[in-house]
DNA sequence: ACCGGCTGTCATTTC
DNA sequence: ACGAAATGACAGCCG
């Protein structure tokens, strides 16, 4: 085919292909950068686990990540498992919104722009995702068919990124008013010459414009290699389809979102290890602790305040006779009760006192002897009737119920003690323990260990004086029982059971102590099995009780983390259905306006006959280098359909 | 009496 | 092998 051309025709012609080519130079470039910027943050984010190529079709990293982390040495508890899952499922999230999947007609069209070569060599899904930057990568594979244009394109890109930078969604990227395009053109005429422009309207199919000697010499003239990638403009114009637009605007908006949604998983991941740290760090919930147990031991004392009150001399003998150090320094060592003023008011202290602790001396010879079978029989029947789950573990799974388990303490009394092992050695051990204990009790006991007891002081315990011991001394019985238990009720169990054992050590400082200086502890201070038994379960349940705790904390934290997310993501979808919603309106203006651009164009061109070319017969296409070239249309019924299709085929080929 | 939340504890697994 | 941590399950207490 020829087309003849006057001179002014031809200027007319290169002012119209001037303005087009920018049009397209405009959409192709904001296209191109969005599709580089998409593709170099998808790498960035990627990088870590550099599986090699990607490309804008992200899916098949993702493939790709699954694949290679499913069970390959990655714990499941794996951070970047949780990035990965939370990316893949945002990615899920996204395509979910009802747009199809990315390899449609334009994105096929912008994979294609951004680098033919890739597509030539990786095909559409697949570039180098080594480099940094595959935006500036696919202008430098351009750049080896076009190599002249690569100056000015690569300022165009990097002029453009900006532009498109600033918006978070693709409003900004897709507007194409008139004006705007005027003003830009005027812009980019200045970083873009002319002759390039010529040179991108080079009219390659030598067959369409052989007869013009003009035509021919600036074809010469400005011959380049002719470029392999070449667009029909029925793929723009067949954009009605917005759907594919949306999938790009998805995949744009995607690549954000994956960012938060990583750094939401860390995020929470952190936070939860940061809880777990503060937990372990101990001083922090030690602090926040102290609020509710101090509250918790303020009702415990009016509790105790007001049995006190009640109480008969035998309680009180009972409580004076209390073989501990600690309670024999409240009394005589105001130190200590200020150590211990945040636990017990000094009325508590005035009414032991009242009740006549100074006879504590003339019993403790009798006490001692009596607590070798008390000790083992009645504190460990205090912790039994304390701690119905104590049973249940120690006496074995199946737990009957408290009131039995109580009433019959002492039948499961010698179960338990068997279990443990405490009793047998409690029996065992002489007034040596007590009288070294008594000196390595440390002051502060008691302050420490009143909390997480809230279990223990239950009223209905402190309502049933019938839980003696039968094995009890009359003596010891009547006298200690009711008082002990009333102190120890403030105690935990494994307090309780360590003073049972006169172990010389609080529960915090057996859970808290280095492993080495617990060790050394059980080695060299000669305590027997039981004792060493005891020190282990009390150190194992301490660090268990703590454990959970930041287990349920962990576990309320990502429970949070959860819905925050959840929120966000369904803030996210809103958001990306408005901008579905605004883009398709935009490239629907566009698509318009291009439309009824290429009639305009067709419309002033002539053909060898000089009759204008018929926009059913002939199209415009732009190459990757923004130039434009007219093509006769082979199939323009089903052109689009035609397209759309060999290009899926080529997608999959490669 | 029932229920839900909190807590401690145990058993088990994992590191 | 041992200890520590994590966690599910269970039970008791409490409001």
């Amino acid at each position: 085919m020829s087309v003849s051309y006057t001179d002014s025709e031809v200027l007319r012609h290169f002012m119209v292909e001037l303005f087009t080519s920018f049009i397209f130079s405009l959409i192709f470039n904001s296209r191109k950068t969005v599709t580089a910027n998409l593709r170099r943050r998808v790498t960035n984010h990627l990088s870590e686990i550099n599986v090699g190529p990607s490309s804008a079709y992200i899916q098949t990293p993702f493939h790709i990540l699954r694949d290679t982390l499913d069970g390959n040495g990655v714990h499941p508890k794996c951070p970047e498992l949780d990035s990965f899952f939370a990316s893949r499922r945002l990615l899920d999230e996204v395509r979910s919104l009802g747009s199809p999947r990315f390899p449609t007609q334009l994105n096929a069209w912008l994979v294609h722009q951004v680098s033919a070569t890739d597509r030539a060599e990786h095909g559409p899904s697949t570039s180098d995702d080594t480099d940094s930057s595959p935006g500036l990568e696919d202008l430098r594979d351009e750049a080896g068919c076009d190599s002249e244009h690569l100056p000015a394109r690569g300022q165009e890109v990097e002029q453009t990124s900006p532009e498109l930078g600033q918006g978070p969604g693709g409003a900004e990227a897709c507007v194409f008013p008139q004006q705007v395009d005027e003003a830009k053109v005027k812009e980019e005429e200045e970083a873009f010459p002319i002759t390039q422009l010529a040179h991108s309207s080079m009219l390659e199919q030598e067959s369409l414009f052989d007869g013009n000697p003009i035509l021919s010499d600036l074809e010469h003239r400005y011959a380049s290699p002719p470029s392999s990638t070449v667009v029909d403009w029925s793929n723009l114009l067949s954009v009605t389809d917005f759907d594919e637009l949306d999938s790009l605007v998805n995949l744009s908006e995607l690549d954000a979102d994956i960012t938060s949604a990583i750094s939401q998983d860390v995020s929470l991941h952190d936070a939860t290890v940061s809880s777990a740290g503060a937990f372990g760090a101990g001083s922090g919930r030690s602090e926040s602790r102290t609020v509710a147990q101090q509250r918790r031991t303020l009702l415990r004392l009016e509790l105790l305040n007001s049995t006190l009150s009640d109480a008969s001399p035998g309680m009180a003998v009972g409580l004076a006779a209390l073989p501990f150090a600690s309670v024999c320094n409240l009394t005589g060592n105001a130190s200590s009760q200020s150590l211990l003023g945040g636990c017990l008011d000094e009325a508590v202290f005035d009414q032991i006192n009242q009740l006549g602790l100074e006879g504590l001396d003339s019993i403790d010879n009798q006490l001692m002897n009596s607590l070798g079978c008390v000790d083992s029989q009645g504190l460990e029947d205090l912790d039994s009737d304390s701690g119905l789950s104590l049973e249940s573990s120690y006496g074995g799974p199946a737990s009957p119920g408290s009131s039995e388990m109580s009433s019959s303490s002492s039948l499961y009394c010698e179960d338990e003690g068997g279990a443990t092992g405490y009793s047998s050695d409690v029996d065992s051990l002489p007034s040596k323990g007590m009288m070294d204990h008594t000196t390595v009790w440390p002051p502060v006991d008691l302050s420490e260990n009143v909390w997480h007891d809230h279990s223990y002081s239950s009223p209905a315990f402190l309502n049933k004086p019938s839980l003696k011991l039968p094995q009890k001394t009359e003596a010891f019985s009547d006298d200690d029982d009711d008082g002990s238990q009333l102190e120890e009720r403030e105690l935990s169990r494994d307090e309780l059971r360590a003073r049972a054992m006169y172990i010389p050590f609080s529960v915090l400082q057996i859970v808290n102590m280095p492993v080495e200086e617990f060790m050394e502890i059980l080695d060299g201070h000669g305590f027997t099995p039981a004792q060493v038994t005891l020190l282990r379960d009390i150190r194992r349940r301490g660090k268990n009780k703590l454990a959970a705790q930041n287990c349920r904390k962990r576990k309320l934290d990502a429970i949070t983390g959860l819905q925050e997310e959840v929120e966000r993501l369904q803030a996210q979808r809103d958001r990306l259905l408005r901008e579905k919603q605004l883009t398709a309106k935009t490239m629907g203006a566009v698509g318009h306006q291009i439309r009824q651009l290429t009639r305009d164009v067709l419309a002033r061109l002539r053909d060898g006959s000089g009759l204008p070319l018929s926009p059913e017969r002939f199209t415009l296409q732009c190459g990757a280098n923004g130039r434009v070239v007219i093509q006769p249309i082979r199939r323009p019924v089903s052109a689009s359909a035609g397209n759309k299709t060999d290009k899926r085929k080529k997608g999959k080929k490669q």
